[in-house]
DNA sequence: TTGTATGCGTTATCAT
DNA sequence: ATGATAACGCATACAA
């Protein structure tokens, strides 16, 4: 079924019936009434590919999330939607779990013929400013990690001081006099957002004279489930350790019950630190300290500069936001 | 850049590029890595809406799904997008939040060209027998509600009993003795999935001679913070009620955390009751005890039925499966 | 107000 | 092994 057996079950032309289906003015009411029978009658549906092949000005933004399952992400995801589409632009999203960030992000705005993109998470770590060069698209990279610190002038950044944040959490912890605290990130061999908050952890460990131990490190993969089971078997091992700080909330929680079940009393005998701010440290008993991060902000912003870069009022920029440091019931002072 | 471009660029023909980019295997080694090195030089990228334009037999499934931000739907999405890629087809994400589920689901299909759907989530509450007879892609809904009992043959369902499942949690409440229950709802106008549990609800309240009171009946919109708050403002005014039953977890976690802040103990002068079966209510502090979902189960049977449906060895059918009730130590007998 | 004809970028058929 | 060319379904310039 075509526009075209439309057209001809209507008794009109093709283009009569396009215009119907793009709402053009000039087309006589009874003549759309008849064409939108048919189009109704045969459950007719337009070719969205056909549709993109031929039109030059889409207004289409994409957004290219990695790893949709994050409940961070997802969070944002929910802001930025309604941002978008607020704006008069029809939001595609798509996700992805390629490993080659960059070339993915170049096919998919080929592809849908976007005019922006912002991408969720992702290593851009390989990037250079000519790889966007040619590419005509608006592009804001938001949560993700880059590896130089250049201000790049084909596209936008926007995240957070990683290695500070996780800096500041595990100062947190030992100006309220702790010294053995272990460290539960994600992913072992993560050299993005993960390597930078080590980076902060283990700096933190140095500005205090404190030696980094590490059998101190453990890894949950950012998994409740994980969290829960290396930590059981990590403090079972190591009563000594008086503070856990976990990069994910999601991973604090595991970490919190696992001490739970094993006789430790959260923010009594042991002190919990998650990251990301998200709603299930609040609401979690006790409420876990995390280092928030500016979840609205992030988003807001992003949509802003991306509209502003498309409508040419806004010039490519790499702005790194702060965190906050949300105390909980989860920490004490020893 | 077009395909045109690089054969130009290239000193061949569109056809031995396009052979290049689809991996066939009589072209040249030579003109191949000549080829593949124009593309590299140039980011050459192809429209993959003119490819899907003209291709006839793509190996696509679509995951449609209607609110991509409720971590139950997540999860499932992974389990789901594991399967379908090892069976070697490639799955398409399409994310909606539209008024008519059903035609999404036909555009979809057509756009894309897809040899089959899982829907995850929506109400499919006007669908016909008729609705899909002409679209020849297979479709599986699955944790949707539909109005019907009939055994449509155009399409399949898979869910649990959400009438029944609610009745169970309501009852293993009853059983422990209690009486005054609160129902945590998610929206007000749900004619779902929401009302369904709502029934199940009301029938084991009716089967124990337990009137039923409109105002224990409040809704949180499946959000944590909103399911706070109102669990807060009820229970300041409704001491005399000794158990509640949220009808998803984040909500069952807010609830419990307000219980909390008033001073109640969970498990002891309160008790609370989830439904999902998410890794939350497991590390919940107390464990919160809730009406799992076989999610692994849905997601394999899903993907199973889909493909059997694309190659012909099954046909449209109808699965209700069942659900678990997992006690934890949030609830007590009284 | 409506219809005809052309081209968007690709794949596939048919030659060569 | 490679190239020319005809669709795919649509929007649109131009003609009527």
């Amino acid at each position: 079924m075509t526009i075209t057996d439309i057209a001809r079950l209507s008794g009109v032309g093709v283009s009569t019936v396009s215009r119907v289906l793009n709402n053009h003015p000039d087309v006589k009411a009874e003549t759309r009434e008849k064409v939108l029978n048919i189009i109704k009658e045969y459950s007719y549906v337009p070719n969205n590919s056909a549709r993109i092949l031929k039109q030059t000005n889409t207004k289409n933004v994409g957004i290219l999330v990695k790893g949709v399952f994050n409940p961070f992400f997802s969070a944002m995801l929910k802001d930025i939607s309604i941002r978008v589409e607020d704006a008069g632009y029809t939001m595609i999203l798509h996700h992805h779990d390629n490993s080659n960030d960059l070339d993915t992000l170049i096919g998919f705005i080929k592809e849908k013929k976007l005019q922006g993109v912002i991408c969720l998470g992702g290593n851009f770590l390989d990037i250079k400013e000519e790889s966007l060069e040619g590419v005509e698209a608006a592009v804001v990279l938001l949560s993700v990690s880059i590896q130089s610190q250049k201000n790049y002038d084909t596209f936008s950044t926007i995240s957070i001081a990683n290695d500070e944040a996780a800096y500041e959490a595990t100062h947190y912890l030992i100006r309220n006099g702790h010294k053995n605290i272990a460290l539960l990130l994600g992913e072992k061999h993560d050299f993005g957002i993960g390597k930078l908050r080590y980076k902060g952890y283990k700096k933190a460990l140095e500005d205090h004279k404190i030696p980094l131990k590490e059998e101190n490190v453990i890894y949950g993969e950012y998994d409740v489930a994980t969290a829960y089971g290396v930590t059981k078997d990590f403090l079972s091992q190591h009563k000594e350790v008086t503070a856990l700080f976990a990069i994910s909330d999601m991973m604090a929680v595991g970490a919190a019950k696992a001490a739970i079940d094993l006789g430790f009393s959260i923010g009594g005998t042991i002190s919990i630190m998650g990251f990301d701010g998200m709603d299930v440290a609040k609401y979690y008993n006790p409420t876990i300290a995390t280092v928030k991060q500016p979840r609205e902000e992030m988003s807001r912003m992003s949509v802003e500069l991306l509209l502003g870069l498309m409508n040419g009022s806004a010039k490519n920029q790499h702005i790194v936001l702060d965190v906050e440091l949300l105390e909980g019931k989860s920490t004490r002072t020893i």
